[in-house]
DNA sequence: ACGATATTTCTAGAATTATCGAATTATTGT
DNA sequence: ACAATAATTCGATAATTCTAGAAATATCGT
């Protein structure tokens, strides 16, 4: 993950609605929710919600699966990992144990 | 640190420009950098630099200490730290310990 | 006071993003 | 085929963001 690939994802998790979408579907697990369910629990208009959804998608934050009807969603564990991972080993440079790399 | 919050200092982190800002300054320590050593780095216009430096100071990620007619500009890593914090307790559910928290 | 250095503010145009109603596609059950 | 449900795409508007040159501000050394 090289820095311009973490700025797009942390873009894409820097909009509240979006940062809503993923905490939902980290919470609901791996079976993640389906496209409506998120939208009952923000309440946004479809289409709002099907636009931040697809910039999820495209960043690879998030998943799909159709199962007849419905889209289920589900968060990419690993790559949200691995934006966390960058962040601290990158810009916080092990800040908890005294930041002995930023020298 | 709410949703929102988080929203936004994540907003900021999420442009590549901003995101080696960040970087520059936590590997450069407590003592931080000028703004012209990071434009230096960067190698963009100064005013492009002011914005977006304008823009992690208002999130405050960054902290700024004047020395003469040096600005010197410094990571805030507690504040990081709540960032990384909250994307990996609400938003990765303790992923490596095989997300216990998702159900 | 003057010139040099460091940085910001002003300004403006281009590009991108956000929002959401209406129309559309895909699927299911009857 | 038809109606209902799930979700997306279209289209239009409003708002924000990015970029960078030019001008302005602040500080320093002489």
């Amino acid at each position: 993950m090289d820095l311009d690939h973490a700025a797009r994802c942390l873009e894409k998790l820097g909009h509240p609605t979006r940062l809503g979408i993923i905490r939902l579907l980290v919470r609901a697990g791996p079976d993640g929710l389906s496209v409506g369910a998120v939208q009952e629990h923000l309440g946004i208009p479809a289409s709002t919600l099907s636009h931040h959804i697809l910039h999820l998608v495209s960043a690879g934050l998030i998943g799909q699966e159709r199962r007849g009807r419905i889209l289920r969603c589900t968060a990419n564990y690993p790559l949200l990992d691995s934006v966390v991972a960058l962040l601290t080993e990158e810009c916080c440079a092990g800040l908890t144990a005294g930041r002995k790399r930023a020298g």
